[in-house]
RNA sequence: GGGCCGGUAGUUCAGCCUGGAAGAAUACCCGCCUUGCGAGCGGGAGGUCCCGGGUUCAAAUCCCGGCCGGUCCA
């Protein structure tokens, strides 16, 4: 990508505290620094460790760094956010929140949505797992992370503030803030660009470490090309983990942040740590690395062993088994953050990130025969983590249920693997393989979810050799490229460009929910289809719900309402009918079908009653992951870690209805978004709403607020019964709820009714009784299954001896052909012919078993004249050459159908093909 | 959202590719051996082959659809 030449780099507040401009020799980018040097800080190890910088506050801990930076803006005029979940429900692009600058895309970097303040410092939690594999090697890669910022929103009205200002504010938190000195500060110019924006920027570094980067957005990327936008947006990030390890100097980041966990950890599990020199030897030069491979890893220790004569085995193992411990704490702590924001652990879906780190931690436990558990680890987490996070405390419980979860899932998938390891290896031995498929191994991964790590341990155990391709999940992620994305298709063919002239259309349903007719004027009228009014009643699709229905007439027509859009803030009504009548300014008269649209507004409150009764039964993790209400039903995806059990239905359901018949009011109003989220919190955001500046919240007294765009019951009451009348798992992790409301509930009830009579009255037992005598019928039939299966056995018997006794000669083969009443079903019939012929030699018997197109039968052989070379199927095929006969079967058994219905000369051709098949063998 | 794997005796699974008599191990019941336990030996009982359709003379097996479970990727 091109750079725009800029001056933007050239900043006033270098001029006067002497920063000159100079060019690093390794990397050719431009920085600014006072210090003359020919190196940028980037491209420098670490000088940090065991060697802190000057400050003039003495940090003690990272609540009250944070404090200081948050503090440090708000007095130099930034309001103060409150941090957002780490889930960006607000997004359908991203599933994580990976920057502060995520909390306000795309709405507020749009322009669409005004920001919550202008400027504003906010500290929030970011989860990125693009350097996974990095993490606890590098020393300095975490999964999760808190980015400090300070954002101002500029827009062609308003000026905030712009680079000037921005470096300023980073040179004043460093330098007057914590008090290091300037000399310190280096500042590279730089380019960033991201989730179709870009811009440049200055990386802030400090002793070789980047502590924060300072980016001014001012592009939007549109197929490689570069273009300017309207709003300009500084986008800064401090890191509160660098900053925080850079003023304690210690060998890893890890052991700044979480080493009292570390420390736990390793007194708990009586290991020996690194010593810290050579940790701090082996962190810087990890630290250079661009990419890690086993080999440089490898490389690198083994250097590092000669150079402290060091065992190179003992010392590789005791650095990798340090490097897992930094990699499960940062882990457990990703996770218990995902877990906490109201992620529920998936095999697809967000939830699968949460599901890898849990397994990609446990994997590690078990190679390195840890006696550790992640469950372990979180719950050393969570006091140490709770001041930062209060709300920690609130969900312990349902976080470690669900880790508890996860690690049973993983340790049965480990086992089903371990079954599928040896019963591959049992095929090898047979065949004399001595070494692991590759297939193998990737079926294991792909299709069981068994890591080559475990197949290795286990197999080797075995004495079957793994070799993993160090290329393996590339190979991996070759195999899934093919994978098809099915595009959606648009529905109508109206454009917010074929609207841009029309005023926004008035929502009477809002102002008027109860009300059912009105007149409106027309505004346009567009391919003879779709209408807009100045005003309506008819509610469009959206969150979930269908829109209205109903009739348009007005002087010289009318037509049907069949759809409703909403398009920018204009209505779109789709109508069915003839339209050319109608003419632009005329007056209109619009009916919604009221009943229909009471059924909606009575699903969509019973939708929020029963998600809150949902979230008090079953725990905070509880979020809403879709609805749909339509005029007949209604269903609600909640986000749970389990099977909901019919208890948990029952008590849900109890619940709801409680508040139903409680009747309370169903308060509609609107509240600023700062307000709203400071009072109510994100649970507000069940439904996928667009955080705009001000909310529609929908206020069930005392019991639920959610923003929402739906019209509702005025009250509870309204709602009628509800019935949740089927719970579906959809994918692992959420939960359907169906339910009906109103009358629906009742028929629903009803009709149940209606059938348990039906049954009670062919069961000829009370209604109280159906159930045992239901269990009665089929016992009973299980016994007479039995009985059956008893007398067919003494038949069989009885008919066998029969047959033995009628059985002819031809030379010195024993043959029978016998047509079987007694027995309709094939495979008795097989019984049987084998059972006849356990007395004879040299026999063969056919048996018949007459059916509506002819007759069913079968040839029986004894081994003994297979043995001389009698073939079943050759009988079968003389017997083809005189007769409509099909069937197939093995040497000694033929079976089949014949479609003839003269018997006797059926027989006949039997007996004759008897006699010239075992004259040819003789 | 997409891909892959699976559903057979109480349990763990084989059989499926290549259609033709539903199997093994284990647990269970009975007997024998043993002072007893463990174990061993012999015998017995245990099945809606997930459901529905299709192809076929014939389906656990092949095809289509559904349900359920597992798993990987985004």
């Amino acid at each position: 990508m091109s750079k725009i030449k800029s001056t933007i780099y050239w900043i006033d507040l270098f001029k006067e505290r002497g920063f000159n401009r100079f060019k690093c020799r390794r990397c050719g980018r431009y920085f600014w620094s006072i210090e003359e040097t020919d190196i940028c800080g980037d491209c420098k190890e670490y000088n940090f460790i065991k060697n802190t910088p000057r400050t003039k506050v003495d940090i003690t801990d990272m609540d009250h760094l944070r404090e200081l930076y948050l503090s440090f803006f708000e007095e130099r005029g930034h309001t103060r956010v409150n941090r957002y979940p780490v889930v960006a429900r607000w997004r359908d692009d991203v599933y994580l929140v990976g920057a502060s600058i995520y909390d306000f895309q795309p709405w507020v970097t749009e322009g669409i949505v005004p920001p919550p303040a202008n400027p504003l410092v906010i500290s929030q939690p970011c989860i990125r797992l693009t350097d996974i594999d990095k993490v606890g090697i590098s020393g300095r890669h975490l999964t999760s992370f808190e980015m400090m910022a300070h954002h101002a929103f500029n827009t062609s009205k308003e000026r905030v503030y712009w680079n000037e200002e921005t470096v300023r504010y980073s040179y004043e938190f460093f330098v007057e803030g914590l008090g290091i000195d300037e000399e310190e500060l280096i500042y590279i110019e730089d380019w960033w660009s991201g989730g179709g924006n870009a811009g440049e920027d200055f990386e802030v570094l400090i002793r070789g470490l980047e502590v924060a980067t300072l980016v001014f957005m001012q592009y939007r990327v549109v197929d490689g090309k570069i273009l300017e936008m309207d709003n300009k947006i500084v986008d800064t990030g401090y890191g509160l983990e660098r900053i925080y390890w850079l003023l304690r100097g210690t060998p890893t980041i890890y052991d700044a942040i979480l080493g009292g966990v570390i420390d736990t950890l390793y007194s708990r599990l009586g290991l020996r740590r690194v010593d810290e020199e050579i940790l701090i030897e082996v962190t810087r030069k990890m630290g250079l690395l661009d990419t890690l491979t086993k080999e440089n890893i490898e490389a690198i220790l083994a250097t590092l062993a000669q150079k402290y004569g060091l065992e190179r085995k003992d010392f590789e193992r005791d650095v990798k088994t340090q490097w897992t411990i930094y990699r499960l704490v940062d882990h457990a702590k990703t996770v218990l953050l995902m877990l906490a924001d109201g992620l529920v652990p998936s095999n697809t879906g967000g939830g699968y990130l949460a599901r890898l780190l849990i397994r990609r931690a446990m994997r590690d436990c078990i190679v390195l025969q840890l006696g550790l558990s992640i469950y372990d680890i979180i719950e050393l987490l969570i006091p140490k983590l709770s001041k930062a996070f209060p709300e920690l405390e609130e969900v312990k419980d349902s976080v470690l249920e669900m880790i508890e979860i996860e690690e049973d899932k993983f340790k049965r998938t480990i086992k089903t693997g371990r079954r599928l390891i040896q019963r591959r290896i049992k095929e090898y031995t047979t065949k004399g393989i001595r070494k692991f498929n590759l297939e193998d191994l990737i079926l294991l991964y792909d299709s069981h979810g068994v890591p080559p790590e475990i197949v290795k341990e286990e197999a080797e155990k075995l004495g079957i050799k793994v070799e993993v391709p160090p290329d393996f999940y590339g190979r991996l992620a070759s195999l899934h490229e093919g994978e098809a994305v099915v595009a959606k298709g648009i529905e109508y063919k109206i454009t917010p460009e074929m609207l841009s002239n029309i005023q926004p259309t008035r929502k009477v349903y809002y102002e008027k929910p109860h009300i059912e007719e009105i007149t409106a004027k027309v505004l346009k009228v567009i391919d003879g289809k779709y209408l807009v009014l100045d005003r309506t009643i008819f509610y469009p699709e959206g969150g979930g719900a269908p829109a209205d229905t109903g009739v348009i007439t007005w002087r010289r027509g009318s037509c049907k309402v069949v759809d409703v859009q909403s398009i920018g803030n204009v209505i779109v009504h789709v109508c069915e009918g003839d339209l050319s009548t109608l003419s632009t300014g005329e007056e209109v008269h619009c009916k919604v079908d009221i009943e229909r649209r009471k059924s909606i507004m009575r699903a969509h409150t019973a939708t929020h009653v029963i998600l809150a009764a949902s979230r008090a039964v079953l725990g905070k993790h509880v979020w809403q992951a879709g609805a749909q209400k339509s005029e007949d039903s209604a269903r609600l995806d909640i986000t749970h870690f389990k099977r909901l059990s019919g208890e948990d239905i029952e008590k849900i359901e109890e619940l709801a209805n409680r508040i139903i018949i409680d009747n309370r009011a169903v308060n509609v109003y609107e509240l600023e978004r700062n307000e709203a989220e400071t009072k109510y919190g994100f649970t507000l955001y069940q439904g996928g709403v667009v955080p705009e500046k001000v909310l529609r919240i929908i206020d069930i007294e005392n019991w639920d607020a959610e923003a929402c765009c739906g019209l509702h019951c005025s009250s509870t009451g309204e709602v009628g019964l509800v019935k949740i009348v089927r719970t579906e798992r959809i994918q692992d992790g959420v939960e359907r709820i169906e339910f009906l409301t109103g009358m629906k509930s009742l028929r629903y009830l009803q009709s149940i009714e209606e059938k348990l009579k039906e049954c009670s009255l062919i069961l000829n037992r009370p209604l109280g009784e159906v159930v045992i005598g239901l269990k009665d019928l089929l016992e009973e039939n299980r016994r007479l299954r039995r009985e059956l299966r008893r007398l067919t056995e003494q038949i069989i018997e009885s008919l066998a001896s029969r047959i033995r006794s009628t059985m002819e000669r031809y030379k010195d083969m024993e043959f029978g052909i016998e047509v079987l009443k007694e027995i309709t079903d094939l495979d008795q019939a097989i019984k049987l012919a084998f059972r006849a012929l356990a007395t004879s030699r040299n026999g063969v018997l056919a048996l018949l078993i007459p059916v509506k197109e002819g007759y069913r039968f079968i040839i029986a052989l004894t081994s003994q004249i297979v043995d001389r070379g009698l073939d079943a199927r050759s009988i079968l095929k003389n017997l083809q050459r005189t007769m409509r006969i099909f069937g197939g079967g093995k040497e000694d058994l033929v079976q089949g159908l014949i479609r003839e219905i003269e018997l006797e000369k059926i027989i006949g051709n039997i007996k004759r093909a008897f006699k010239d098949e075992y004259d040819r063998i003789q």
